[in-house]
DNA sequence: TTGAAAGCGATACCAC
DNA sequence: GTGGTATCGCTTTCAA
């Protein structure tokens, strides 16, 4: 069923018709009743590759999701994927995903971009010495960032939390409790998220003279063995840490489950903050949450993207956009005075 | 850059230079040659919106992925997409995906269908009462389930896991450890895999001349706090089990988060056995995992699922594909005898 | 082996 | 307010 027989079947024109279906005010008001009636009754849809052919728009937003060489796919994209998908459905845009190895990242938005299968896409991820604005400025396709390149805040588009004002704060809080000795649990720091919440870190370390100890820091994929693993090797070292600071939920789960099995409270012998991004299928209670924590929505995150690539960016690429969200700081059973002796 | 502009730049017809780039064999072998480079040298990409008007083929595949009322995200979902995404690339398809709520998943289904977004729609967790085949039938789209819909399971297409046997052979594991107040912590059981593996794990138990407790039966969405909740009300409950069977490690990490913190040791004095879905996020060890657990790779379930939609389903629609992929059952720390006073 | 021309199914400009 | 027609960029008969 397509628009001439639809044409047909009221004996009117093709041109009258994609004009009722499509809002135009210059069709009478009868006759669009008649069209919208028929179009109903005999099931016809337009077809999207026709549409989109004719107005030159792919009414798609295009998501590169990479997988790292650990196989490692971060539940923190998914959020996000549905928070924007949330706003497409609403926006009445589509979302195309690839999902790849990290080596095949450009090639997919390329890809995308050049075979016109998105108006525009979303960059999952950036690392510190990120180049994928760049090889979208070739391609000509306007793109929003989760997160930063770093050099390019200004004249790019992007939305991000302060990562690094929330790891400061996060520190601060343990500091003032009396923890000297904070363990840093990271994300891999080639990712510009991270290397912001280690810079965080650092500052309220020396903000108060306190130097870092790389015994007490650590980078990976942050899976819950990573966060379980390093607190017990930490817990077990020469001279262990008394708060750990956790960029990830599922990581401090792992801290969480070692702690436990050496016997000490989490909150009373050993404190624990992590950042907690709000994953639907992790909560992290409400008023009075498991882990003290610095919160920040993925998810709204995705879904306020979603809008401004769409409401904002298409309609003038050349406007760089920016949004920063700063996440809560949120006390949790996690955290306590420190007792260590000194 | 289009055909058209290409094909002037080598005074060639588009006809010729569409069979050269797209691999038909009465071109030239050179004449081939000399438009490969050109069109690498000029940068042409074909128009995929053209193309697909053209063939009428979309080359994409649709997945519609529910939010529970609860808001919840299975991560579930992502590792299958990751899985079907790679497959995807490699099969020269895209990924059209949609994130919607409950309500609003079969007008996605309708809206990939008849708009021709999708040659083919994965349907993403089958509920016991599902009727999302009859809609796909009427639309004419062809499809692959998740897991499978009661009633359709010769008639339709789908790859799944064995949930019975797999949580039947679980509780057998457990009985066999002496353990006879045995917990079952599953997912919303109007979902078809949950349904199956209550019926496995009554299986098991009446199979033995065993009655099932509902006291000791719960269902929800599978987070964190709905395993550590569930173990504390049933530990401290009058009649407290001796082990857990759960539907999934995220809630299984809330069940071990209690039985430390009730300071019983895992394995010892309370048994766990989780399924793991393998997710990439939350490994369970390799050879000695953390919980002894029903391991089936959900990833590579998506992988499989791509593939069979792409090579079997859609040349062959009416011929209907199942893959069943039978769940190991492996022994890992979190279980042990049964110590309990009888 | 190559080319001309007719679709594919919509949109949108220009007349009327 | 309605209609004719060119156009989007490619694929695919049909002829040569």
């Amino acid at each position: 069923m397509n628009l001439k027989q639809l044409s047909e079947a009221l004996s009117l024109s093709q041109t009258t018709v994609s004009r009722a279906l499509n809002g135009y005010p210059e069709v009478s008001a009868e006759t669009r009743k008649r069209v919208v009636e028929m179009a109903r009754k005999i099931g016809y849809a337009p077809n999207s590759q026709a549409r989109k052919l004719a107005t030159g728009r792919a009414m798609a937003i295009g998501h590169v999701i990479p997988v790292s060489q650990h196989e490692m796919m971060n539940p923190v994209f998914m959020e996000f994927i549905a928070g924007a998908g949330e706003a497409y459905s609403r926006l009445g845009y589509d979302m195309v995903l690839k999902v790849v190895p990290d080596a095949q990242v450009e090639g997919a938005y390329r890809e995308l971009a050049s075979l016109k299968k998105a108006d525009a896409v979303i960059v999952h991820g950036p690392r510190i010495h990120d180049t994928r604005h760049e090889i979208l400025d070739t391609l000509g396709v306007p793109f929003l960032i989760h997160g930063r390149i770093p050099g390019q805040e200004e004249a790019r588009s992007w939305i991000d939390m302060n990562n690094a004002h929330a790891f400061e704060r996060a520190t601060d809080l343990l500091l003032d409790l009396g923890h000297r000795r904070i363990a840093l649990l990271n994300g891999l720091e080639d990712m510009d998220f991270a290397a912001r919440r280690r810079r965080g870190f650092e500052k309220a370390l020396t903000n108060r003279g306190l130097s870092t100890d790389p015994a007490l820091m650590r980078q990976a994929d942050m899976t819950e063995p990573y966060g379980a693993e390093s607190a017990l090797d930490m817990l077990d070292g020469a001279n262990p840490p008394t708060a750990f600071l956790v960029s990830s939920m599922i990581s401090a789960l792992g801290v969480a489950r070692v702690i436990s099995q050496k016997g000490l409270q989490i909150g009373r012998d050993v404190s624990v903050i992590t950042h907690d991004d709000a994953l639907s299928f992790l909560p992290n209670g409400g008023d009075d949450p498991i882990f003290t924590c610095t919160r920040s929505s993925v998810r709204y995150a995705g879904q306020r993207a979603a809008e401004l690539l769409i409401e904002q960016i298409l309609p003038n690429p050349d406007v760089p956009v920016h949004e920063y969200l700063e996440a809560e700081l949120i006390i949790g059973q996690s955290t306590g005075p420190c007792h260590a002796t000194a």
